[in-house]
RNA sequence: GCGCCCGUAGCUCAGCUGGAUAGAGCAGCGGACUUCUAAUCCGCAGGUCGCAGGUUCGAAUCCUGCCGGGCGCGCCA
């Protein structure tokens, strides 16, 4: 038998009376929520006063109605009517304890640290069999030419709080990392790569190349010709290197990917209008037109170039090894496995085009939506129109013109829009994927719209298969721009971590001062450095994360380290806290009273005292927070949910006693409450990436 | 010009897809440590939900129009 939370019983029942007064088999919305206020009961049905209306008959009469129909004497107290025709639910204390009394202990195994979701439940069952779907989420994605910054931040933590959620739930969850490896900025990391090695190959130490960009930025607003002469030797000695084609590359790490980009980047910027040539793989090129030349390099693939092949995996290796420094340290499920970047796209982009030719030239093909999508060449690109069903084009320029889905460049390349599409394609054909999220800035919205139409329209996604773009807001400065270093950079994401880490340290370090210099000393924990330091790395980063995740992800939200960091309010600290001191009591329960065994078989969880109660209702509603996560893709109110037990927690932590409790079995309940709030919360925190800390 | 997002207490944010007297946390004021970690708890004060209409038993929530802010709109991703 299936346990359904409570939120879904309550409708369960209150769907069933419903249909039973009104009559008829249209379902009728039960409108079973959560009260707002304690006054008005736990829950509250607000189906009567809409089905009066529909049964031309007394909103108060049809609540009436509802109650005597209506099967919950078993969960609830007699029901009350209130105000225009108001259901208040208020559960039976004995509901609750039972409900909660039939959570397991933990296995015999014990929690595993790592994903205690994985080895408590919470009584929480997975999915039925038939509702599981195969979901591929797409997260993260970073551009591997640059260092991860604040803006991959919180695609990466939101991401994978899905990715933990959804598995929770029962789903079958293929992450794909989807990484740019192949596009203009991958083409200049290897072209700067290249530089650099054939620099070094005539003895030239990463110095000289460092000193050499540095001239070429500070000539970047001279006069033409002296860029002329800045730039002539290096094209010249280009020439030379040209002829290597050692493909011997050795691995290299991320700062020297960046430096050859930004050499190479420059060297563009600096060759502005200077018509300086350097030999390309077809003839002579201008130094200015170097994007276009990688793109080229990049599009015919690399093959039969063995060195340009061998830069390019160097490049990737040393980008996707230094990314997943920053997953483990972040704590994110990513691995190198769920790398699977533009690249591996990259030969099935022709078929795309091929395809979307044949299919929707002429006439084209409707999506399930009445979408119809054409294709058509224009100005010698090879593009996809999308109209409405009365022939007006969906999406238009600031021109009033149909604005097409852009699938190959007028020069033959392709785009992020065809390798979106080979990806879709994979991904629902060969992954077998039900439901598709992506998770991205909110810029990319209208690509989103337009793939997903074509894609539709192309049948490559089914009507049924779920596809969602997963938009989010972006992290601001206190000055409400979007967060920068004073210097006006961007903010790496080591550095942002680097500083959580010491600030949590600092903390720490500043309340272990205080402890000590009072005279009876407050029962804090003592730490070693050592232990202080993990501690410190452990709340930094669970700081970062939940700050991320607490706020509605569409909103942007003002990045402020006191208030990620601070102990009160809706952060992780307070919730971290909130959970070692239970573990505290658990230790110390476990010290002086060997023999209480809160899950046996005889205790009885009392709820007597309001606080009792209240976190005892709390904990029932775990189940039915976690499944509107699931549906709403909505971190924060999980997040919302764990502050409110955590509150819950510390008002029954200040009103009743565990260890003084007045009698061993009243001793037992509140530690069988206690050890359920520390499971909750764990994992909670757990589903949102975030690992508990046993002392601090 | 078109499209999307946002506007709620001094500040940072919730508000469960239309429900009852709009809630938290900071900051402010006042209380509580002989008591399981005071990194806590309790109380007080704080509001024209940007503005104006509309829909209805009922609107912060849905519709329309303004005002203010952000983002996007053909060969970058």
């Amino acid at each position: 038998m299936t346990t359904r939370s409570l939120l879904q019983e309550l409708r369960a029942r209150f769907a069933e009376a419903l249909n039973a007064v009104a009559g008829d088999s249209t379902p009728v919305d039960p409108q079973v929520r959560a009260s707002g206020d304690p006054k008005f009961g736990d829950y509250q049905c607000n189906a009567a006063m809409a089905l009066a209306g529909r049964l031309k008959r007394k909103p108060r009469d049809v609540a009436q109605a509802i109650v005597d129909a209506v099967e919950v004497a078993d969960l609830a107290e007699p029901l009350e009517i209130a105000g225009p025709g108001f259901i208040n639910i208020r559960l039976k204390p004995e509901s609750l304890s039972g409900r909660l009394g039939r959570i397991a202990p933990v296995g015999e195994g014990g929690v595993n640290p790592n994903r205690p979701e994985l080895t408590d439940r919470f009584g929480i069952p997975p999915v039925a069999d038939g509702d599981r779907l195969r979901v591929i989420l797409d997260y993260s994605s970073p551009n591997v030419a640059k260092q991860m910054h604040v803006g991959h931040l919180r695609s990466t933590i939101i991401g994978d709080v899905f990715a933990r959620s959804l598995e929770f739930a029962g789903h079958d969850v293929i992450r794909q990392n989807h990484v740019g490896d192949w596009g203009t900025a991958m083409g200049m990391v290897i072209l700067g790569l290249w530089y650099r090695e054939t620099r070094r190959r005539r003895g030239e130490t990463d110095d000289v190349l460092r000193r050499r960009l540095v001239d070429l930025q500070s000539a970047r607003e001279s006069g033409v010709d002296e860029r002329r002469a800045l730039l002539q030797p290096i094209a010249t000695d280009w020439a030379a290197d040209l002829s290597d084609a050692n493909a011997a590359v050795e691995p290299v790490r991320l700062e020297q990917l960046e430096l050859g980009y930004q050499f190479v980047q420059t060297l563009t910027t600096v060759a502005e209008k200077t018509g300086v040539q350097a030999p390309g793989p077809d003839g002579d090129i201008e130094l200015a037109d170097i994007p276009r030349l990688v793109t080229q390099m990049l599009q015919t693939g690399g093959e039969g170039n063995e060195f340009e092949r061998a830069l390019w995996e160097a490049a990737r290796a040393a980008s996707i090894g230094y990314c997943q420094e920053l997953y483990d340290r972040l704590g994110v499920l990513l691995r190198p496995e769920d790398v699977r970047g533009e690249s591996f796209y990259h030969a099935r982009l022709p078929r795309v085009v091929d395809d979307l030719r044949t299919a929707l030239t002429g006439e084209g093909r409707t999506a399930p939506d009445g979408a119809k999508a054409v294709f058509r060449e224009d100005q010698g690109a090879a593009c996809v129109f999308v109209y409405e069903p009365d022939g007006k084009p969906r999406y238009a320029n600031p021109d009033g013109e149909a604005l097409p889905l852009i699938v190959q460049k007028s020069d033959g390349a392709f785009l992020y829009a065809t390798t979106d599409l080979a990806a879709l394609r994979y991904r629902v054909s060969e992954l077998h994927g039900q439901r598709l999220i992506y998770v991205t800035d909110p810029r990319q919205q209208l690509h989103f719209k337009m793939f997903f139409d074509v894609g539709r329209a192309m049948g490559w996604a089914a009507p049924t298969t779920r596809l969602e773009h997963v938009t989010f807001g972006s992290v601001l400065g206190e000055n409400r721009r979007p967060l920068k270093t004073r210097e006006g950079g961007v903010i790496t994401l080591a550095r942002l971590l680097d500083e959580a880490e010491s600030r949590a340290f600092e903390l720490l370090h500043e309340r272990q001062r205080a402890a000590e210099s009072e005279e009876e000393g407050a029962a804090i924990p003592r730490f070693d450095e050592v232990e202080m330091r993990e501690v410190a790395r452990r709340i930094g980063i669970a700081s970062i994360k939940y700050a991320d995740l607490c706020r509605d992800r569409n909103s942007d939200y003002v990045f402020s380290w006191d208030k990620m960091l601070a102990f009160q309010g809706n952060t992780a600290p307070y919730m971290l806290y909130a959970y070692a001191r239970i573990r505290s009591i658990y230790r110390r329960a476990a010290d002086e009273f060997p023999d209480a065994q809160p899950y046996a078989a005889d205790v009885t969880i009392q709820l007597d005292h309001p606080t009792e109660r209240a976190l005892a209702l709390r904990l029932a509603r775990l189940p039915e927070t976690l499944e509107s996560i699931v549906d709403e893709l909505t971190p924060h109110t999980l997040c919302a949910y764990l502050f409110d037990l955590a509150a819950d927690f510390m008002r029954f932590y200040e009103a009743c006693s565990v260890l003084k409790a007045p009698d061993a079995a009243s001793r037992a309940s509140r530690l069988r409450l206690c050890d359920l709030t520390a499971r909750g919360l764990r994992l909670g925190l757990s589903l949102l990436g975030i690992p508990v800390i046993e002392r601090m």
